[in-house]
DNA sequence: TGAAGTATATTCACTGGTGAGTATACTTGT
DNA sequence: ACAAGTATACTCACCAGTGAATATACTTCA
């Protein structure tokens, strides 16, 4: 594996990466992506045997630095769990006030590849919220929360709402409503219920 | 406007409700539906301006009925306004099941053309979405809940994020979870919460 | 050490097929 | 006869994927 050969790979990807996400999956050609990437189609189809393989990598890509974000954004706020959690929506509502934004890749694929439920690409995105889902009930575990998989469910289902609901009204005031709600739902978890959420 | 002419333009409408669903916007050609529809392309062309003009048409014709399905689902609940809450989420969930359910269509259009938010069918169904959160509001408001508007928009969140959670992991439960969740909300603002979410 | 062989990486030019949209002509009811 | 509606047959652009050839680098063994 030599030096050049990761550095175009890397290229198709970084390409992949900004075309599927901001003009769709289908909507997106291998003709324009190896454009993008200043390379050929069959450059390409040399590092990925087809489409639907590029698109799949594309969002194993995104797995890990997904989480990482939504981690930081959680450990990096002040406050009780209630707080932390409702930092999560906060902080993508700023990221999709940003005019790049596009929702998430990984909701939004999964709309555009609703025909094909066993594509390695749905199976990716589905692996990646779940991973999420563990990670919120495994915070809620550890702060002793009675029904913490319970919780961690509703917040993902918030969460994901906040995605839908931004990327039909490009409004981020319906994160930072989904991120009160949070907020409420785990503070009553807690057990440490006041009205003003 | 001769009978014969309507009836082809239900015919195109029909087929391409059907098939925009079941594959999606991009993936279906205006010569798939004239196909499915019986006619030639030109007919399609006669009918409808251009394709974007079809896709909007094709949300259009689901806004009425999709809100009159929740509607119903509301009303035919038994119990309080937390329970005829929780049963849009409970029927959401049994629609979920048949295997031909691919998710909300407003939703999964408004993915598809993310990158055109100026699109006309992206503005229908923003309306659509509108709607269902000012008949939530007004539900609620017809209750004497406080901050029904809140309120309105937090039962929202959960159903988008239900509709696009399923979609994803091809679970009802998720519905069921947003069931919960929207009933333990709409409880705590009623102000007569039980911890029996 | 250096020539011959092999694997990796890349290009150009192409194919078979499909996409949106159209020019033109036919049909049918009034 | 004529206007609305429909069909045939087409254009031009694009798309996923490929064939053949080439360049580059990494062995291997005489």
């Amino acid at each position: 594996m030599t030096r050049s050969s990761s550095t175009a790979r890397e290229r198709i990807l970084t390409a992949a990466n900004k075309l599927f996400y901001a003009e769709g999956i289908r909507a997106v050609s291998l003709d324009a992506i190896a454009a993008k990437a200043g390379i050929t189609k069959k450059t390409v189809y040399y590092h990925f045997k087809s489409k639907d393989d590029l698109i799949e990598a594309y969002l194993v890509s995104r797995d890990q630095p997904n989480l990482d974000l939504f981690r930081s954004w959680f450990e990096e706020a002040d406050g009780g769990l209630p707080d932390k959690v409702q930092a999560i929506f906060r902080n993508l509502a700023a990221a999709a006030r940003h005019p790049k934004w596009k929702g998430c890749g990984f909701l939004r694929t999964a709309a555009e590849l609703a025909d094909m439920p066993g594509h390695p690409a749905m199976k990716v995105g589905a692996a990646h919220k779940k991973k999420f889902e563990a990670w919120m009930a495994a915070e809620f575990d550890a702060s002793g929360v009675e029904r913490f998989q319970d919780l961690a469910r509703h917040v993902v289902l918030l969460l994901d709402g906040a995605f839908s609901t931004m990327l039909v009204h490009r409004d981020a005031a319906y994160a930072e409503a989904a991120g009160t709600a949070a907020k409420t739902l785990v503070a009553v978890a807690v057990g440490t219920m006041n009205q003003r959420a």
